[in-house]
DNA sequence: GCCAACGTTGGC
DNA sequence: GCCAACGTTGGC
């Protein structure tokens, strides 16, 4: 099992949006870079787990998990007009961009902060904290995940 | 609102 | 295939 992290701005979609879902589950749409598509389609697997990380915010923070509930499928709002996230270069014929299903797992009571991931030696080379990463999806090391929930308080 | 760091686009 | 111009991300 691999583990991710995925961004979100919570003014558009937090972590109690997808709790509030039906079935918890939100088709994560949008994505419109392609490494963060090829590691949806190449890699990310049911079951995999996820940080949901809170990102141009007041308090950018990893807030709690999710996990992966479905393989990938076209983002039907690329074709689409009336979308923010439409692309003329994508069609149903020929999909651009794809998603896939991602499922709440659980919130954090105690959220990990983009300052305290910082502040953390054994977070250094985390791909987030790296300059310039601008990825919305991103893999995470097992000793990342592990050390990320101990500082949150939060068995595995 | 600023701006650094990227990614994408398109002319050549 | 190069690269300048432009758009976006996202912390601050």
């Amino acid at each position: 099992m691999n583990y991710w992290l995925m961004k979100s701005e919570p003014d558009e979609f937090s972590i109690r949006d997808l709790a509030a879902r039906p079935q918890q589950t939100e088709g994560w749409h949008g994505i419109r870079n392609y490494q963060a598509r090829n590691f949806m389609r190449d890699e990310m697997k049911v079951g995999d787990r996820v940080f949901f990380y809170h990102s141009s915010c007041k308090v950018p923070a990893i807030v709690g998990v999710a996990e992966v509930a479905s393989h990938v499928y076209p983002d039907s709002s690329a074709w689409d007009p009336e979308s923010d996230y439409f692309d003329p270069k994508s069609s149903p014929d020929a999909p651009r961009w794809l998603q896939l299903d991602i499922r709440f797992v659980k919130e954090f009571a105690k959220p990990v902060t983009l300052t305290a991931i910082k502040s953390h030696p054994g977070l250094a080379d985390m791909l987030l904290v790296q300059k310039g990463s601008r990825l919305s999806i991103q893999p995470v090391d097992d000793i990342h995940w592990k050390l990320i929930h101990q500082m949150a308080g939060e068995s595995l």
